[in-house]
RNA sequence: CGCGGGGUGGAGCAGCCUGGUAGCUCGUUGGGCUCAUAACCCAAAGGUCAGAGGUUCAAAUCCUCUCCCCGCAA
């Protein structure tokens, strides 16, 4: 069961191991992009090239689609990045359990949006858990780990598909040593545990009141998604790539202090963001001194929400 | 039929409403200045104004269609 690009390379390690992918459930078809077109999860368009039977329900607490899992006659569930809670009759369908791919050091990082949430808050390593399900939000216990280092240019973006090939590697692994019985489930340290909330698009906005490298590091976290943006008047500007500069400030936080061909440095409650990385409405993303050649921006203009 | 914005020398933009000499900030090339420079000064090259059709004496500009790109919303 998975849906989105992190849970590709699962789905393709199993179908490359000695086990049978016998199903693959993953989430309905959703309208995207403009022009609203249905466009099928990444995780269906691989289960459909592979020739492998899917289920797409709209709810998952329903009789049918107990009736069709269990139809399949699975031994084990292998989950990854599936985007619902799966209730206890699911959890006890497979003889072996639901073994769950998670994209974070448990018990740090429980929730839907552990790689976003590692990067934001600066974390140097992360890595991917093995784990056998229950009720709880990523609370089951432990199978295996294995870290993965955060490069200081990381952001989510890129840093998820690393972590997405881990998986991959760490879920085949588990199921084998699961088999064999060479593995002990550990519990998690409950006293250990964060959360990692999914995220929305009110995330983004910048809070130029924080310092500056927790805003460096949350413009990575929320790259690509929901993407960091602020207000220049009415504009919106979405911001891609920004380094912390230290350095004390009187400027008010949101204030352009510095503004020449090849950078702008905004003043934040604790040191200067120096912003690279730009994206305004209807343009593309691009470099702050191509965005500079043809805006007119001048030093001393303020950022913040719209309505200031 | 979800809403909207855009395509103008290599990059980013203005010009379009109110048709009439292709403009700005850079980059590139050459020269100059300087101990030196991504700085400064001078000069040059580089454009079928996305494409097709139409209106007009005249279209980047107005009308129609096509292609491509982007934001929002989901």
């Amino acid at each position: 069961m998975g849906t989105p690009e992190f849970a590709v390379p699962s789905l393709e390690a199993l179908l490359r191991s000695n086990d049978q992918v016998v199903g693959v459930v993953s989430q309905p078809d959703r309208p995207k992009g403009r022009g609203h077109q249905l466009v099928a999860p990444p995780v269906k368009r691989v289960a459909e090239r592979a020739g492998i039977p899917i289920l797409q329900p709209l709810k998952i607490r329903t009789q049918e689609f107990l009736q069709a899992l269990s139809a399949w006659q699975p031994d084990l569930i292998a989950v990854a990045a599936y985007g619902r809670i799966l209730h206890t009759p699911i959890l006890r369908l497979p003889r072996m359990g639901c073994v769950n791919v998670h994209g974070s050091l448990l018990p740090k990082y429980r929730g839907a949006a552990p790689v976003q949430w590692a990067v934001i808050n600066g974390e140097t390593e992360t890595g991917i858990t093995t784990m056998l399900m229950d009720e709880g939000m990523d609370t089951g216990p432990m199978l295996l780990q294995e870290k993965l280092e955060i490069l200081p240019d990381d952001t989510a973006g890129t840093l998820a598909p690393r972590l997405a090939e881990l998986g991959g590697r760490l879920l085949v692994d588990t199921i084998a040593r699961l088999k064999a019985g060479t593995l002990t489930p550990q519990r998690q340290d409950d006293g250990q545990a964060t959360l990692a909330p999914l995220l929305r698009k009110e995330d983004g906005l910048i809070d130029w009141t924080m310092n500056a490298t927790s805003l460096a590091n949350r413009v990575r976290g929320l790259s690509p998604w929901p993407g960091a943006y602020t207000f220049f008047g009415v504009e919106r500007w979405n911001i891609w790539k920004a380094i912390a500069h230290g350095g004390a400030t009187t400027e008010k936080p949101g204030t352009i202090v510095t503004l020449n061909k090849q950078a702008m440095l905004v003043a934040t409650g604790d040191g200067l963001l120096d912003i690279r990385e730009i994206q305004t409405a209807n343009a593309k993303r691009m470099s702050v001194s191509q965005f500079l050649a043809g805006h007119r921006v001048a030093a001393g203009g303020q950022l913040g929400s719209s309505m200031a």
